[in-house]
DNA sequence: CTGCCAGGTTAGCGATCGTTAACCTGCCCG
DNA sequence: CGGGCAGGTTAACGATCGCTAACCTGGCAG
């Protein structure tokens, strides 16, 4: 009998995902063929449809998976962090851990998101308007008077500048990894001597 | 004979350039057709090859030119500051005032890269390395013992929060200005206060 | 007036792509 | 032992795409 569903099926599926991954972020979701998919993997071209529905469902199940691990983590991060400001780090944490460990994750979310089908895009909008908000959330605590539009467009520039560096290939983790993190809590946090004349 | 280059003719080719710009930033290059581009113009289908070799050259030429215009303005406004402080603030003022102005162009940019053919991939690399030394140099002499390598990775994650924005609507233009060469400023200008814990 | 040519048009070609169909095969269960 | 089925294969289809070919037309130069 087939395992429905929430069960791991082994290896293909997921080696066809990581692959997948890869491919969509180093040519693009339309600059990949299921043909090239397929050998990529040993296998070649028609054999993809024994494991997904069809090649959206592949891009469907990648970015929905990422937007719902996002928001899980960073759910759980900030319910274990004591106050505002360890929440915002326990964010930032996560998010530049995330990235740096998911490069082609966050390539392909950002650059294939309008190739969805239309209801994995809308389940991945309201996945990331959610995260989004959980940022919004601790920077509006962080910070007085702060509306929840400006709080969402700090959050999205935080996103920008953590997911921009995968795209560089120069320095080696661990700096890149402090670098990111110090910019982003500078960016965010209240500065203690206000604001740069 | 074919007027060979530096010209300016007069409205065809720079109305299919922006109406590309927008199309492009929609849907990605590679989903608009040629047939798209051109009834978007009001023409239709392939008299877009009367002011364009190929649909490749139409990116080549918008791709190019931003980056040829961002090099250029971004060289002129550092050597008319004075010290490194107000040439970084320049830069920012600069950058976020052409991402603000051009959504569009900065949305392909960073998405459909890929997608040039090889001469003007190179080119557009060239400038964009120029671009991104340009804004290192300035860090380099703002912060001490600053490394080229990391200079450039915070450059490019500036790039990242500033050209982030375009991809959100709500916040309107002039509160999203100020509020992202503020964040742009902090996470790239040494905290007075060092490190936070 | 005449002829050129910039800038359109439609028809159609060749390639590629996602997907389906039909078939094969080796393993596991009864 | 036998048969079903998971997981491959190749062939082929229809659609779409970038691009070329062939043709038309109106405005200007001589």
């Amino acid at each position: 009998m087939s395992q429905v569903s929430s069960d791991e099926t082994p290896s293909r599926r997921e080696q066809i995902l990581a692959t997948a991954a890869d491919l969509f972020a180093a040519r693009g979701f339309h600059g990949v063929s299921v043909a090239d998919l397929g050998t990529a993997c040993g296998i070649s071209g028609p054999a993809l449809y024994k494991h997904f529905a069809s090649k959206d469902a592949v891009l469907a199940e990648m970015l929905v998976s990422i937007s719902e691990q996002l928001l899980a983590v960073g759910t759980a991060r900030v319910s274990a962090a004591q106050g505002a400001d360890q929440a915002l780090r326990a964010l930032v944490d996560w998010h530049v851990d995330f990235a740096l460990h998911h490069r082609a994750l966050i390539i392909v979310q950002d650059r294939d998101w309008e190739s969805l089908p239309v209801q994995a895009r809308e389940r991945v909008r309201t996945l990331q308007r959610s995260y989004v908000d959980l940022w919004a959330t601790q920077l509006r605590s962080l910070h007085d008077g702060l509306d929840l539009t400006t709080a969402r467009a700090m959050a999205h520039a935080a996103f920008g500048l953590i997911n921009s560096t995968p795209r560089t290939g120069a320095l080696p983790d661990p700096s890149l990894h402090d670098v990111l993190i110090a910019m982003a809590l500078r960016a965010l946090l209240p500065a203690p001597g206000d604001l740069p004349a």
